[in-house]
Formats: structure tokens, C-alpha cells, sequence
DNA sequence: TTCCGAACTTAGGAGTTGTGCG
DNA sequence: CGCACAACTCCTAAGTTCGGAA
């Protein structure tokens, strides 16, 4: 594999990741404390990216919620800070950012404008904190109001209003300022400056980090780490090393590790792919300036084009816009009015009203209450297969032989194969064609929540100063807010107010005329209880431990399996999820509300048509019992806060689960063969007259070149984050040129939980000139792809090939790169921790690429320390061992090499911990990487699957295991 | 034909367990 | 031998996509 070059072409445009070097990500460490850390001012709450944790500290005291929170701090907030917090004022950061301190203004302006529109509602909320909102949501409140109207909706509105408000205030933080000024916390204007720069971190959301900088290195080489994590990792790959010099950054890669490695190599494909870059890491990606993201290798090759088109571009772009009418907007369609706000212009003449799709935006459901509904009945569909017959014979499995093709009978006996017992190698089996999931399926049912215990006498609530008794009900929901109250949520308005309506509705008549104020409700003696019930437990004797081990296991026996198709399979979660607070991610507008108990009457029930049912707990009855083998679920109920269905499932190791997994592989393995004529198709249009052409085709770019995800439209009472298609105006910032790159898009914005995507892109001249057609006449709130949705996007797609959608985008990229990254990295020849290390930084190119975070573990700065002063004290051993050197010791020059050595070892570690600090492998690994691939380097390289895999991985992709050679090719 | 909800995949964090170290 | 930290498991929120209802 070695030869990368191979390899690489990964996208013609695409990413390709890192090359060499790109993998390591870098070191973040570093970051955190920069930048964010002096942006912290800001005090909004919202986090600023990196240092969060101190931000977020600062934001509760800040904050002053409920008397609660006191404590929290701590431990959450740094993750909190990323996610949740930063949302909000992330968006307006962003925008912050671009436009910073003037436009600021003149965004708030608007927004406020806007805001005014939605309506009342949003001014409630905003009054708290943000203010302004941005336009897009300006749609959203359109909608809204349109929906909703004004009226109640008050708080949903005022979620969004809240999300606006959020962004505002929290917008990076420190430009945000101007928003935030209103906000409450806003903060002043700390920095606001900082321009691109600085992170723009959202504050809430994403707190990431901050940008490492590049420096600690250990070598120089790092940079190129840096960068590559920081921004493209890789992108280095391509554009980087161009620019900066290839060199640079191939080489690096390792060097961090001391490798070099192929740079040439690198620097070829860099070409050949474009790169995607990614990440956000917060960190890194800010300080990332230097390199350059993507390749813009096409550019070359379209250059022409862009040349000729270039003249033309305003023109023809003009000309299609105006053109097409068409091109009206999806939203319109829906839309909603409002549009009028927009000056619209330029783009589409058509859209006047265009409303792009968006429009449409759903109020929430209210739906939610309505559960009853629930047509589900109807679905019954008990087909007959013939299968059934039988009832299973629940028997075992049975270890089938591996005859391929076998049919289901499942049952078999087993032969004598013991093998590792009942391993159903359906992977050999045919594929059943249609629908049908299932022939017989017979389950236990799942487990209730253990029913609420009252607290001791003695462990009392105060409500004003007093101790008051409470009800059973209302002490159960005080307890879900007690456990919690060193949580950094006690610290959000948000959630406190949510929490306290609901609370409310669960007292007694009696209890509601007293207890008025949240402030004045005092749960400490609670928590304390709880945290005692947790030391004891942990203090608890091994017998004790012991015990509950194995009615664990044994409740496990009893309903952690069912019978499916006569195999006996593990269930992913058999228990149903226990009453507590919701805790949404991000500024989720319905944090804080109560997750209510569910009854066996809330609870759907679906198993074979001649199994036998599962029996619900005495006294009481299921929902519903249906036999529809076209699904996979066991059960399911509705949930009350969000109003969705959740569903008891099984574990990935099972039938269903692995063969859609398999089949997902395989999508994207057919992509591969028809990737270069759809990337050559979307630079196409990127010429089209059309501009819904344009803007899949500018949109369907960035899917593949960053692997971001489709972005679906969402509800107001969501927290509001986005993926492609929903990109906003704000979301996206244009340089000609920006930190000697030309060409540049910057993406910040908050994507799913919250994470924040940050990358610096350059783009080839034309992708970059639509963008800013697309942006023409628009202002905050609007939709950067106005004339696109997923639905619109992945109908497209499923012309070009069967079963394409944009997810299988994502799949087909890391997964590519991977398998590109493992032939660039492995050398054939190196011990198998060497050879780990290279698996594991082609993994991190993925995680990358696909921006899996996770936030910093708590631990980590102690423990970066305390590695420190390891090196420090090797350093010193070092320098003593050198004054006492003389040429012809033996001793000790062997003693110096040895310190050296040790030092080296405790350098690496710090920058691989530091790297890793704030990115999960284990996403990636689990849902983009084909396993194949994984288990035929594994063979290939006599490494033992099991340093790749743990055991759940193990049983999860052992189809993969069985089906890969060590020639399997992604 | 659009709209919407059901179904299923993907995601990060909390909590628990394992483990190497001093 | 307890500790610090990493590894892993569990949990459930948050996405995407599909297909059927209206």
C-alpha cells in the first residue's frame, strides 16, 4: 500500500486528506488557552470556544439562575461550553466576524427588525438575552408567525427568538459584542476585533477550543500537523503543501512523530485531490491560517473555463439569474411571506417572494401532544411469510454452516460447529429481497424504570429558607433537577425556567400556591443525598458489587435477547429510558422539561404474529401489539417533551443491523466507480444557467469536498445548527484572499449537537464566484442555498446512481480515505506499535474530516502537566548527565542516550494526548470506516485485530472479519 | 405532489471498568 | 494499593432518508 499515489485520487476535488501528515492533527493543546481564553470576557454565556471552561465558569456566575447552580462548574462546562453553549452566540459570531463591529450593528438592526415581525414572542425571549436574530431566522419567524402565529408560540418562538438571541450575544465572542451587549451577557465587546481569526467561536456551541497553535511541536515539522488538524488537516494535503510547499506538509506528518514522510508523493496527490479539510476543531482551525485547505487543483484544470467564464461569470450569472425563473427559490414555495423583507435582488428576479424553500418551516408539532394518534395500527402487517410456520423454535442458533446461499431456514442444526457458538453467518446467507425484515420474532418486552424511591425523612426540600414536604410526585421531579445541580444546565435561564413550568404542573394544588419562585427553591440537601448514595455505592464491598453484578446480568439474560428468525440476538436497548430533564444539546429550547414515566400503556409492542407476546407488568396493558415484520423495532413509545417515537432496537451485532451496515459499505463502494463523472458533472454546473443547478452543484461540492452533512430544515423548537443545505448567510464568510490563500470560504457555524464546523477552504475561482451570486442581496438569516433542500438535492442524486444520497458522501470520503491514508502511512517493514500509530492517524485524518469532536477531558490539563513536568525533569536529568559527560565515559553517554530517548518518548506521547485532545476516533470508526478495509490491513500486517478492535467492535463487524482478505479493497 | 412522520443511523457525554504506574 | 487516566459501555439526542397520507 504504500503507494500512495494511488490512492489519492480520492476526489477529484475531494478531499483527500491529509497526506502524510495531514493525519496528526494537531495539537490542539495549545489553544485552548489562546485565543478563546482572552474572548472569554465576553460573557455571555456562551462559551467561547476554547477555554470554555473557564468561560463557562464565568458564565455562571455570571449567570444567575437559580441558586442551584452554584456549583457546577466544574466538569461540564468545558464540553458543555462547546457544544451547548456556544450555539448561540456562535451564529452571531460568525457573522460577527465577517462583518464584525459595523455590520454588527446594522445586523442587529435588521434583526431586530425582524424579530419584531415574529413577533411577540421572540421579543420575550430575546429580552433576556439576544437580541436580534437573524434573518434567517427572520424566515423561520416568518413561518412562525405565520404558523404559529403570534401567540403562544411565544416559547417556541421564543426559542427561536432565544436562538437568535444566542447567536447574538453569543457571536463570537468577541465580536459578538454588539450583540451581546444587549444580550445580557453579552459581553462587551472584548475583542471584537478579531477578525477571521479569532475564532469566531459561537460562543455557546462550540467552544471548542482553541485553535492550537501550531507551536509546540516538537518539531518544526509540526506546523504542518498544525495545520493539517487545525484546519485541514490535510488540507493541507493539497492546497497546503502547494502552497506552502508541499513539502511542508507531507513531510510532517510523521514528523511528528519523526516519520517523513512521502512528501512527493503527497504533494501528487495533493493535486489530484482537493481536500477536505475539515474540522473545526476548534482549535485548530482557527490558528490554522497557514494552510491552506483545499487544493484548488481543479481550479487549474477548470481554469479555463473560469477564465472564459470569468468575463462572462457576472454576466452570464446575471443572465441566469434573472433567467431563471425557475430558479425561484424552493422556499418559495413554501414560504411563507415575509419574504418581503428580503430586498431580494439579484437573485432570482422570480423569488421576489421567493421564499426559498425553507419557508415552509414547520412549527413544531404539536404533534406532540396529540400522540394519540398514533395511526400506528394500521400498520400491521402481519404478512405471512411462510416462515413463520414454524414457530421458531427458539432453539439456538445454531451455527450454521457456512453454506452460502442457505436459506433462511435458519435453524438448522447446529452441527457440531462450535465455533464461537452461536455465530449467525447470515453474511453467507442470501439476502432477503424485499421488505421484509423479518419471519418470526418473539422478545420479553422491555425493562420499566425502577419505580421511584422516596428520599429519607430527613433529606429535605426548602423552599424560602423552610423546609418543605412534598408530594411524591413533586419529589420525584425534584430529585431529576437535584441530581443535576452541579451541572452546568442549573446555570441556563433556559433550562431552569423549563424545568421550573414543568415542576410546577406536577405539584399539588397545594404545593403550586406555595412554591412560586425558582429562586427560592433550595434542593442541596437533596443533591447532597445523592452524591452520598453515589460514594456509597462505589465504596460498596466487593460481595455487594457483586450482587447487583449479576442481577444486572441476569435481568440482561432475561430481556437483553429476543428470537429473530430462529437466532437468538442481543437488543440494543432493552430498557425503557427513565423519567428525568431533558437535556438537548446546544441552546435546545426545550432543555430543562420533564421526561415523563412511561407506562406500559404509553408503550407499542411488535413481534411475531404466532409468538408469544410479551407480558406487560401486572395490572396493565400495552398500547398496542402488532406483528409488522417490515420493521425492525420491538417496541416503542412516544416521548413526551420532543414528541418522537423511540424504539427498542437491536445491538449492531445482529442480522439487520450488520447487513445495512454491509450494504451501506457497499453504496459507497459503487460511488467510487461513478465518482469522477459526478464530480466532473457538478463542476459542470457549476456553469449552469439554472441557479438551483448552481447551487446543488456548488452545494453537492462541498458535501463531497468536506463531507459535510445534507442539513436538513429544522423546527424552531430544535436548536438551531445546520448542514449543507440549510447553510445561512452567516454561516459562510468570502476571502479573495486570506492568509496567502485566494479564494477562501470560511465555514463557521454549529452543526449536529451543537459541534461547531469551522474550516478555512480555499475553492476554486468559480465555486467561490457563486458564492457570492448566492449571497448577493441577502442578509443574515437568509439561506445561502435558497433554491435547495435535501429532498431536492437527494432526488438529484438518485438519478446519478441508484441509492445515492448525500450521507453516502460522507461514508464513501472517509472511508476513501482511509484506505488512501493506511497505503501512505504503513510501512511494511515497522514494528506493530509503529504501524498502530499509522492506522490510528489515518483514523484521525477521518475523524478530521468528518469534524467528530469531543470535548477536552476534564482531567486533561492536570494531566498534560503533570506529563510536563516528566519532560521537565527528564530535561534536567539530561542537562546534569551532560555537564558530567565526558567524551570517553561510556557510562554515561549511554545513560544520555537512554535519557534521550525516554524524553522523546514523553514528547510524543504529549503531542499524540494533546492531538487527540479534542478528537474521537471512535465515530468514525464505528459508522464511515468500512471494516474491511480495517481487517485487511490487519492481515496484511500481521497485526492482530484486536489492537484495532475491542470486543464490541469485534462483534459488531464480524461479518467484515469474515468476509475480508488481506487484498479486500475499499 | 407535497408534507409529514416513522424508521433507522450517527453522535457526544456520562458513568463504569480496566489498567499501568508510582 | 490507591490513583490517574484511558478504555469501554450505556444512553439517548440529533441527524437522514423513505414512504405513505392527505
Amino acid at each position: 500500500m504504500t503507494d500512495a499515489q494511488s490512492i489519492h485520487i480520492q476526489n477529484g476535488g475531494s478531499c483527500e486528506v491529509v497526506q502524510s501528515n495531514g493525519v496528526t492533527t494537531n495539537g490542539h493543546g495549545h489553544h485552548h488557552h489562546h485565543h478563546h481564553s482572552s474572548s472569554s470576557s465576553s460573557s455571555s454565556k456562551h462559551k467561547s470556544s476554547s477555554k470554555d471552561k473557564h468561560r463557562d465558569r464565568e458564565r455562571e456566575h455570571k449567570s444567575s439562575n437559580s441558586s442551584s447552580s452554584s456549583k457546577e462548574h466544574k466538569s461540564s462546562s468545558r464540553d458543555k461550553d462547546r457544544h451547548k453553549s456556544s450555539s448561540s452566540s456562535s451564529k452571531h459570531r460568525d457573522k460577527d466576524k465577517e462583518r464584525d463591529g459595523s455590520s454588527n450593528s446594522h445586523r442587529s438592526g435588521s434583526s431586530s427588525s425582524h424579530k419584531d415581525k415574529d413577533g411577540s414572542s421572540s421579543s420575550k425571549h430575546k429580552s433576556s438575552s439576544g437580541h436580534h436574530k437573524r434573518s434567517s431566522k427572520d424566515k423561520e419567524r416568518r413561518d412562525k408567525d405565520k404558523d404559529r402565529g403570534s401567540s403562544s408560540s411565544s416559547r417556541h418562538k421564543s426559542s427561536s427568538s432565544s436562538r437568535d438571541k444566542e447567536r447574538s450575544s453569543s457571536s463570537h465572542k468577541s465580536s459578538s459584542s454588539s450583540s451581546s451587549s444587549k444580550s445580557k451577557h453579552s459581553s462587551s465587546r472584548h475583542s471584537s476585533s478579531s477578525s477571521s481569526k479569532d475564532q469566531p467561536s459561537y460562543d455557546g456551541v462550540f467552544v471548542k477550543p482553541e485553535p492550537v497553535s501550531q507551536q509546540l511541536m516538537h518539531s518544526g515539522s509540526v506546523d504542518a500537523f498544525q495545520m493539517q488538524q487545525l484546519g485541514s488537516y490535510e488540507a493541507a494535503a493539497a492546497g497546503t503543501n502547494f502552497n506552502g510547499n508541499g513539502n511542508v506538509a507531507g513531510a510532517n506528518y510523521k514528523n511528528g512523530y519523526e516519520e517523513s514522510i512521502v512528501d512527493i508523493k503527497k504533494e501528487e496527490e495533493s493535486f489530484n485531490n482537493l481536500s477536505q479539510a475539515s474540522s473545526c476543531d476548534y482549535s485548530m482551525s482557527q490558528f490554522r491560517a497557514d494552510e491552506p485547505p483545499f487544493v484548488v487543483k481543479h481550479e487549474q484544470s477548470y481554469a479555463e473555463e473560469d477564465s472564459t467564464m470569468n468575463y462572462n461569470d457576472h454576466d452570464d450569472d446575471a443572465d441566469e439569474m434573472n433567467d431563471d425563473e425557475e430558479d425561484v427559490p424552493l422556499a418559495m414555495r413554501k414560504r411563507k411571506q415575509e419574504a418581503t423583507d428580503r430586498p431580494d435582488g439579484g437573485m432570482d428576479n422570480d423569488d421576489d417572494d421567493d421564499i426559498p424553500l425553507l419557508a415552509r418551516k414547520k412549527v413544531k408539532k404539536e404533534k406532540i401532544k396529540k400522540e394519540s394518534k398514533e395511526k400506528s395500527k394500521k400498520r400491521v402487517k402481519e404478512e405471512p411469510s411462510d416462515d413463520y410456520g414454524n414457530v421458531k423454535p427458539k432453539k439456538k442458533k445454531m451455527k450454521k454452516e457456512p453454506e452460502p446461499a442457505v436459506s433462511p431456514g435458519k435453524r438448522q442444526k447446529a452441527k457440531a460447529k462450535v465455533e464461537e457458538e452461536e455465530v449467525w453467518r447470515w453474511w453467507e446467507e442470501e439476502k432477503r429481497a424485499d421488505g421484509v425484515k423479518w419471519s418470526t420474532l418473539e422478545h420479553k418486552g422491555p425493562v420499566f424504570a425502577p419505580r421511584y424511591e422516596r428520599v429519607p425523612r430527613n433529606v429535605r426540600f426548602y423552599y424560602d429558607g423552610k423546609p418543605l414536604e412534598l408530594s411524591e410526585e413533586t419529589e420525584e421531579a425534584a430529585t431529576f433537577y437535584a441530581k443535576m445541580l452541579n451541572h452546568d444546565y442549573c446555570t441556563k435561564e433556559v433550562f431552569n425556567n423549563n424545568f421550573f413550568k414543568d415542576f410546577r404542573k406536577s405539584m399539588t394544588p397545594r404545593e403550586r400556591e406555595i412554591i412560586k419562585d425558582f429562586r427560592k427553591c433550595n434542593f442541596q440537601e437533596m443533591f447532597n443525598y445523592f452524591q452520598a448514595e453515589s460514594e456509597k455505592r462505589k465504596a460498596a464491598s466487593k460481595e455487594e458489587k457483586l450482587i447487583k453484578k449479576n442481577e444486572n446480568e441476569a435481568l440482561m439474560k432475561e430481556f437483553g435477547f429476543c428470537m429473530i428468525d430462529g437466532h437468538k440476538e442481543k437488543i440494543g436497548n432493552f430498557r425503557l429510558e427513565p423519567p428525568g430533564l431533558f437535556r438537548g444539546r446546544g441552546e435546545h429550547p426545550k432543555m430543562g422539561m420533564i421526561k415523563r414515566r412511561i407506562q406500559a400503556s404509553d408503550v407499542s409492542i411488535n413481534c411475531g404474529k404466532d409468538s408469544k407476546v410479551p407480558s406487560p407488568p401486572p395490572g396493565s396493558r400495552w398500547k398496542e401489539v402488532r406483528h409488522d415484520n417490515t420493521v425492525t423495532w420491538l417496541a416503542s413509545w412516544i416521548e413526551n417533551v420532543q414528541g418522537q417515537v423511540k424504539y427498542i432496537m437491536l445491538n449492531p451485532s445482529s442480522k439487520l443491523k450488520g447487513e445495512k451496515d454491509h450494504i451501506k459499505y457497499e453504496t459507497a463502494r459503487r460511488l467510487d466507480k461513478v465518482i469522477d463523472k459526478i464530480r466532473a458533472t457538478y463542476r459542470d454546473e457549476w456553469k449552469s444557467k439554472e441557479m438551483r443547478v448552481r447551487q446543488r452543484a456548488v452545494a453537492l461540492y462541498f458535501i463531497d469536498k468536506l463531507a459535510l452533512r445534507a442539513g436538513n430544515e429544522k423546527d424552531e423548537d430544535q436548536a438551531d445548527t445546520v448542514g449543507c443545505c440549510s447553510l445561512r448567510v452567516e454561516h459562510v464568510q468570502l476571502h479573495k484572499e486570506l492568509n496567502g490563500k485566494e479564494n477562501v470560504v470560511v465555514f463557521d457555524f454549529p452543526g449536529k449537537d451543537s459541534i461547531r464546523y469551522y474550516n478555512e477552504v480555499e475553492v476554486e475561482k468559480r465555486v467561490f464566484k457563486n458564492l457570492e451570486l448566492f449571497m448577493e442581496h441577502k442578509k443574515e438569516g437568509d439561506d445561502l442555498f435558497d433554491r435547495l433542500n435535501t429532498q431536492v438535492l437527494n432526488e438529484h442524486l438518485k438519478e446519478l446512481m441508484e441509492g445515492l444520497t448525500a450521507k453516502v458522501f460522507r461514508t464513501y470520503n472517509a472511508s476513501k480515505t482511509l484506505q488512501s491514508q493506511l497505503d501512505l502511512l504503513t510501512d511494511p517493514s515497522a514494528t506493530v506499535p509503529e504501524k498502530l500509530l499509522a492506522y490510528n492517524r489515518a483514523n484521525r485524518a477521518v475523524a478530521i474530516l468528518c469534524n467528530h469532536q469531543r470535548s477536552v477531558p476534564k482531567s486533561h490539563e492536570k494531566s498534560m502537566e503533570n506529563l510536563k513536568e516528566k519532560i521537565k525533569a527528564k530535561r534536567e536529568a539530561i542537562e546534569k548527565c551532560e555537564s558530567e559527560y565526558h567524551s570517553r565515559d561510556e557510562k554515561k553517554g549511554k545513560q544520555l542516550e537512554r535519557l534521550r530517548d525516554q524524553l522523546k518518548k514523553l514528547e510524543l506521547q504529549e503531542t499524540d494526548r494533546d492531538e487527540n485532545k479534542t478528537i474521537a476516533l471512535g465515530t468514525s470508526k464505528l459508522n464511515y470506516l468500512d471494516p474491511r478495509i480495517s481487517v485487511a490491513w490487519c492481515k496484511k500486517h500481521d497485526v492482530p485485530i484486536e489492537k484495532i478492535f475491542n470486543k464490541t467492535q469485534r462483534t459488531k463487524f464480524l461479518w467484515a472479519v469474515h468476509m475480508a482478505d488481506e487484498n479486500y479493497r475499499f
